[in-house]
DNA sequence: TATATACTATACTGTATAGTATATTTTAAG
DNA sequence: CTTAAAATATACTATACAGTATAGTATATA
């Protein structure tokens, strides 16, 4: 069953990455969510929650998917940073695919001391902790330097993608990212 | 001497990138600039049109600083994709630095139907090509492949920056790009 | 002095926006 | 059937925004 909650939040999360997050007004939202008002602001204060709740929702459904399609190598975990960038090729040419939410916010509100940009900045460290942690237990000596390289070749692509879909950002980020891990392997 | 027109254009350069686009009204602007609405608005047909010089703007400076500064080494045409990164560090952490123009545009205006998107989309596309030449002047090989991987790098490290000042992604975007561009040379 | 040009001051129009108030209808459970 | 909760419909407030209209001032040149 889908909630109209659940309902709004799919919806703004589509309309933010569309059109942008400014220029999406709340009642855009409840008219293709199909709702009113006063339905949204029972379930969201505020814009500003609701914008935080997308982004919320976004980084936890791409955490969960990819902490699914990596738990398949859990006895070999030096394959796992080896697969990341297959596994995010996969994610980002995928047709339900409209864009990261933090990259987005964070252009949007660029103010260090808004909520939103401060939500962005911390997933935005969350992941490349990931991926850190994925580096360590593959037992490469500098992980945290080698995670922030690839976490910059992540949303590099990822930004080059969404200036122009179909650009091949994607394919050049993960053969670039290959030849970072080569060398990071060989240098421990 | 610097014109009202110069002096607009710098001030919603500044304001766009440091409060976003959208968020910024022309009052704000003129406020700032000392001016009022009617010269912005003699000298500026649109916001739009304004936004898209500001653009313009930001981007032949960038081109023109980037020239002058690889210019000294005209004479060893290999060197300068070497040097590249280099100056993109100068340039990223100098005081007056405030982000990179079309990287924030595009997202704010993420339809591929609107001007200022394709402005972004075309001004990145024309760093990338800037990048490949340098590459084939270097006798790389794959030149195309490699400005794509570096062009990749740039954005994400300046979106990293962007989203969290002082973070080190430039330095580690160097080392990285360093490290593709040797790879690069040795299979040439 | 005459005249054009650049600029200012300020009030206005029309539209879009976030958020609220009030009343009504639908739905589900006892 | 009754009642409470969930959702709708609609009108409203207050503010911000892009862009214009009108009237006036400052300056430079011929």
């Amino acid at each position: 069953m889908t909630t109209l909650k659940q309902k709004i939040l799919q919806v703004s999360t589509d309309l933010f990455q569309t059109r942008g997050i400014n220029s999406t007004g709340v009642d855009t939202i409840v008219a293709v969510a199909g709702t009113t008002k006063m339905t949204l602001y029972k379930y969201f204060e505020t814009k500003e929650e609701l914008i935080l709740a997308v982004l919320q929702q976004s980084h936890q459904d791409f955490q969960t998917w990819m902490n699914d399609k990596l738990g398949v190598f859990n006895d070999k975990p030096d394959e796992k940073i080896q697969k990341l960038f297959d596994f995010i090729e996969e994610w980002v040419t995928s047709p339900s695919f409209v864009g990261v939410a933090f990259i987005k916010a964070s252009a949007e509100f660029p103010n260090e001391e808004n909520r939103i940009h401060q939500l962005s900045s911390q997933q935005s460290r969350e992941f490349r902790q990931f991926i850190s942690k994925l580096a360590q237990e593959a037992q490469i000596k500098d992980a945290d330097g080698l995670a922030m390289q690839l976490s910059i070749l992540f949303e590099g692509a990822v930004q080059a993608e969404q200036i122009k879909r179909g650009s091949g950002a994607i394919k050049s980020a993960k053969k670039a990212a290959k030849s970072l891990i080569d060398l990071a392997i060989k240098q421990s």
